[in-house]
DNA sequence: TGTACATCAGTGAACGCGCGTTCACTGATGTAC
DNA sequence: TGTACATCAGTGAACGCGCGTTCACTGATGTAC
């Protein structure tokens, strides 16, 4: 496996990622993957076993991206961390960007009823975020109380996708202000 | 157009409705539908204009469904209502019968992606749900802030995704429980 | 009431198309001596 | 350094399959007289 091969590899899974999370893992064909990578489809079987498995590394990709954008910031504990998450997670500009958004709220409802490869990387990257969330709550914010840190972060993914679900721009809006509301005062 | 005519239509609806929230619109084709309803493939457009017409139909019924659940009791406003529509909502056996339960938590995500007659649907049918939520939820709970029903219904769609997609029982369970919660003590 | 015809509701074979996947191949890069 | 060969990375035509859709048809039900 040579460099080129490797840096090949990593471009094909970002547009796969990109791809998916803007249209669905189903519509998004092998040949579109390609591409959008400038490539044929031909050298897809090079890279991955099947499409399931690119699917896979797209969704491991997605989550890689869902705690740069959660975790990765000064603030990393309590009130001050949940304050600046939920202002970078609750806001107009990630209900626009779907490509590069969380791909929980993207994905969500159709890798719930999947199985497969695709389907554990997912479970596996959803765990993660949630601990993450839990450990950086605390005691204070009720982080050791069972389902809190998941149910907080799934009333910001239902934001996020019932926002993408309102076409007047002022409810979307009020939507994305109630949710962070309701986060900051719990 | 006949009784039985009608009759047959609302079957292939109905059976329509149950395979796209459990399966996914894309992943159900017109003859698993025909197949579930007892029919053969050559009589669905006799009912349907095409695929995006069931869809849209199906998605209709959805809602219907979901305003009983969610409307269809005694207690019909206030924190009366909220604590029981809550329990309706944020329960163990929705998370297990996808096929019965709310269309928005079985098909939200790709519904944000979608375009057409039943992306229609889905927003009409979203909008009624939400708007019923806010005149139930009065002054005192907040009703009158905008976005504020659709948040909190977003908590609720966003908790049963996180628990569907939770295989640990007892996890599953403390996400509903959190999500219930949050709700009664916001 | 009985007969003749029209409409209804659904059948099942066939179509075109797009998708995931395979495979023989080619030009470019790397390696041995 | 140059030559000969091996490996690499990707090409592009072809395949089988499933899906949405069409269509000529058939048996059952309804209607006119």
């Amino acid at each position: 496996m040579g460099k080129k091969h490797d840096a090949t590899h990593a471009r094909i899974v970002r547009e796969a990622s990109r791809l998916f999370r803007e249209r669905g893992t189903a519509e998004v064909g092998v040949v579109d993957v390609m591409d959008a990578a400038g490539l044929t489809r031909g050298g897809f079987y090079a890279h991955f076993k099947n499409k399931e498995a690119l699917v896979a590394e797209a969704i491991t990709l997605g989550f890689d991206d869902a705690r740069t954008n959660l975790f990765g910031m000064p603030e990393n504990e309590g009130a001050a961390w949940l304050a600046r998450a939920a202002k970078r997670y609750l806001n107009e500009s990630h209900v626009d960007a779907v490509g590069d958004g969380c791909v929980v709220a993207a994905l969500g409802t159709e890798m719930a009823r999947h199985q497969g490869p695709a389907r554990i990387a997912f479970e596996r990257g959803l765990a993660d975020i949630v601990e993450g969330i839990r450990a950086r709550l605390g005691e204070a914010l009720g982080g050791h109380k069972p389902g809190r840190a998941a149910a907080l972060f799934a009333s910001w993914v239902g934001a996020i996708q019932l926002a993408r679900l309102t076409r007047d721009r002022a409810s979307c809006r009020g939507i994305l202000s109630a949710a962070r509301h309701a986060t900051l005062h719990a």
